[in-house]
RNA sequence: GAGCGGAUAGCUCAAUCGGUAGAGCAGCGGCCUUUUAAGCCGUUGGUUCUGGGUUCGAGUCCCAGUCCGCUCACCA
């Protein structure tokens, strides 16, 4: 039986809490019906704020939140009541309370414990705006002695914390401590929460239909990536984790949903950095009778409006490089901005010796690069990517790179494709969809032929897609966007794990 | 997967050349009825990440391992 190791503050508590219990108070109270949080509380002060008034008092309020400062006066005692929106200062008076409930509940008041209090808001000979308690309900004890929270606002809004609960690895473990202790980590979330929820709003609107489709997959498809693997035990058989939801949402476009979104996790057995986490979340949406300009300047619609909607404005200010969302962004091919960057011109069409000669130099290793779109996309990403640091499409991509995207009409090496890089790093990627089932079929053969050469990641081979294909798919636009990278730059975040609640970690021990 | 760095009290961190593990905050007790990083007095709290080794003596030096961070690789 695994239990926790107790210390000596951890068993004072327990023991003031069963003795809380002996005198018949709850320790662990239930409903609490509030009537404002701290910042409605202190705005309805504002606005009923007497200024000529000798000693102004707010009719009473009942607020509930979690103590995290308490400064003893002997006879009074301050406190720091925080919730969701922010936090109030508590004015307990000895006086105000029987000696009983002032020694056994307010004096024993531990920092974090959650409590309801009630009582008018009046303003301390130094201005602040309080709470002058004259009930309190006890919510909840805490046990385990929280790390202190000592911080102040100065007045252009900047926290400034004496202490802080830093410690990278225990914040990710232990996130409901570092959303506790670290406001602007909340902050974080709720932002990444609006940006998805300005997504679902815009779609809603032009109508797209939200959709779910499988996270266990017979074939691991659209996209090309490890996947995990895992068992279901009636059946007997291997599933994979989703790498992307792509090829179901198509297999909707051929049943006649012709606009449908999904936004959910994939799954991807790969290496974890700061830009990257083995589940990530996508949007993904696609439109019949559409194109890769359709999604293109969807993407650019649902981008622009979320930095709009949240900043007022479209400069976003990102790990210190201001970030102009401006509409419209730049759009430029791989092979230009492999020219206008590396300053060399590539030919699709060429040789492949001439290719391999041109980029000779460039410090790329060619060894395992056996096609023209392989050598030109690893001069792209090792060459030019890193630049692109305000909004760009990149477009027209290799057709051996995009086994899922529609030929150009005027050049069959290259697909109606683009990808949206931003702080160079790729954040949405979209095309228009093969509906051609031939076509599509010769193109997995193709990259099943790679597979077998070594490429695991190849996109493997998936009869039932193409079946749907044969059914008739109309033309569509379809595109993918990276909601935690884009996240990361909404946030001012460095690493994605700042943007996802619980990153994957080793487990301890 | 590779390289570099880190791990000491609940939290943030010290600890000289290898010589008795400390401070602030939190906790506990006391004083203080408008404080606010409250203050003052007192006090509890340690498997120094784990396991070996060197040494009279290891937080410190050596070896192995665990976990985290950063960089690279793979990828979005």
């Amino acid at each position: 039986m695994e239990a926790f190791e107790e210390t000596e503050v951890t068993r004072q508590r327990i023991d003031s809490i069963k003795s809380l219990r002996e005198k018949g108070i709850d320790p662990y109270g239930g409903r609490y019906e509030r009537s404002h949080t701290t910042a409605r509380a202190i705005q309805l002060f504002l606005d009923s704020e007497d200024p000529s008034a000798e000693k102004f008092e707010s009719p009473p309020v009942r607020l509930a939140g979690r103590l995290m400062g308490k400064r003893e006066m002997g006879k009074a005692i301050f406190g720091d009541l925080h919730d969701l929106d922010g936090h109030v200062q508590l004015y307990f008076k000895k006086n105000d309370f029987t000696p009983e409930v002032f020694e056994e509940i307010v004096k024993a008041l531990n920092l974090g414990d959650i409590i309801g209090v009630e009582g008018p808001l009046f303003r301390t000979r130094t201005g602040e705006i309080t709470l002058h308690v004259r009930e309190v309900t006890v919510l909840s004890k805490v046990i385990n002695n929280l790390p202190p929270l000592k911080e102040t606002t100065d007045e252009a809004g900047h926290i400034h914390r004496f202490f802080q609960f830093a410690d990278v690895e225990m914040r990710y473990r232990q996130r409901y401590l570092d959303l506790i202790l670290n406001r602007d980590v909340r902050d974080h979330f709720r932002k990444r929460s609006r940006m998805v929820s300005i997504f679902r709003r815009e779609l809603d609107q032009m109508g797209y239909m939200e959709v779910e489709t499988p996270m266990m997959h017979h074939i691991a498809g659209g996209a090309a990536a490890r996947p995990f693997i895992t068992h279901h035990n009636a059946l007997d058989i291997d599933l994979y984790l989703r790498i992307a939801p792509e090829l179901h949402l198509k297999r909707l476009i051929v049943g006649g949903m012709e606009a449908v979104y999904e936004i959910n996790r994939n799954f991807r057995n790969e290496g974890i950095s700061i830009k990257h986490n083995p589940e990530f979340t996508m949007l993904e949406a696609y439109k019949a009778y559409g194109d890769r300009d359709t999604v293109m300047e969807l993407c650019e619609h649902l981008v622009s409006t979320a930095v709009e909607d949240m900043f007022g404005g479209h400069q976003v200010a990102y790990q210190g490089i201001t970030l102009d969302f401006k509409r419209p962004w730049k759009r430029i091919s791989m092979i230009d901005a492999i020219h206008e960057v590396v300053g060399i011109e590539l030919d699709l069409h060429a040789p492949l010796a001439d290719l391999l000669e041109k980029t000779r130099g460039l410090g790329i290793d060619t060894t395992d690069l056996t096609t023209h779109g392989k050598i030109i996309n690893a001069v792209f990403e090792e060459k030019v990517e890193e630049s692109l640091i305000q909004p760009t499409f990149i477009i027209d991509y290799p057709t051996e790179i995009s086994p899922l995207a529609r030929q150009k009409k005027d050049d069959p090496d290259l697909v109606e494709r683009f990808e949206l890089f931003i702080y160079g790093r790729e954040t949405a990627n979209g095309f228009s969809e093969l509906n051609d089932p031939a076509e599509q079929y010769r193109r997995f053969e193709e990259q099943l032929a790679q597979r077998q050469g070594g490429d695991q990641e190849a996109h493997p081979m998936d009869l039932d897609y193409v079946n749907a294909l044969r059914c008739g798919m109309p033309p569509a636009g379809g595109i993918g966007i990276g909601i935690d990278r884009l996240a990361m730059i909404l946030t001012d975040s460095a690493s994605i794990r700042d943007v996802i609640l619980f990153p994957l970690l080793r487990p301890k021990e």
